[in-house]
DNA sequence: TTGGTTAAATGTATTATTGCGATTAATTCT
DNA sequence: AGAATTAATCGCAATAATACATTTAACCAA
């Protein structure tokens, strides 16, 4: 996306972006919710779930490991993904955090 | 990006997406904490506090109106914008349920 | 060793995103 | 009417993201 000025933005603010943008894509939405209702998944299994090519679907998790959110167990000759708890948590709470700030009372300009 | 292949996944996952991507940048993550912190906003004070050219802002703003979350009042010259407060509860929900279907004792492969 | 299986990595094409200068549009104020 | 103010839009350059076919790597089994 052209180049995103991480440096005038604070640690939290970047962080939340970040988490964001494993929720940011659809697939990926899908897969987060294959390896939470399955417990854990391997990659094979998303890749017969969504439609879309295995390689597709490896840079989907290489995003979402990259993000921390969900982990890798190589279990020859297959990896086993499962959601890294701590990360999750995180997610639940930053969001959590950000989204309680507003509150319906105290709206708008209109 | 390419072409994300919206049509293979379902209503709600493809919302999801939307709704992250208001978060997914940290120039709109400060934005949406501005405009919550004063509880509305004109683009020009927006520009003076992040260090971003108004064109870049007014298309953060672009973006953030075309998800809903945010809404404009016109008040010559300015416009002022402020919080959806229906887009945002969705938000609230949206990612509340999500995040709420995992539950950490049914964690892991590991 | 030789396959067979699975997933990551590589390379490529395409499209989206970011950021900004410059321009334009809309509306006040004088 | 003319000047000033404010924000949207346009156009451009640079970079990131999507998607996939193909190749590579890692491992097990026979």
């Amino acid at each position: 996306m052209g180049v995103t000025k991480t440096e005038i933005f604070t640690e939290q603010q970047n962080r939340i972006a970040d988490l964001a943008k494993a929720f940011s894509h659809p697939a990926r939405v899908a897969i987060l919710q294959l390896i939470v209702e399955r417990k854990a998944c391997i990659c094979g299994d998303l890749v017969e779930e969504l439609e879309l090519a295995q390689a597709t679907v490896s840079q989907h998790l290489k995003e979402l490991k990259r993000i921390g959110i969900i982990q890798g167990e190589i279990n020859p000759p297959r990896v086993c993904y499962c959601i890294n708890p701590v990360v999750w948590q995180e997610a639940q709470e930053s969001f959590g955090t950000l989204l309680n700030t507003f509150v319906l009372t105290t709206a708008c300009c209109n």
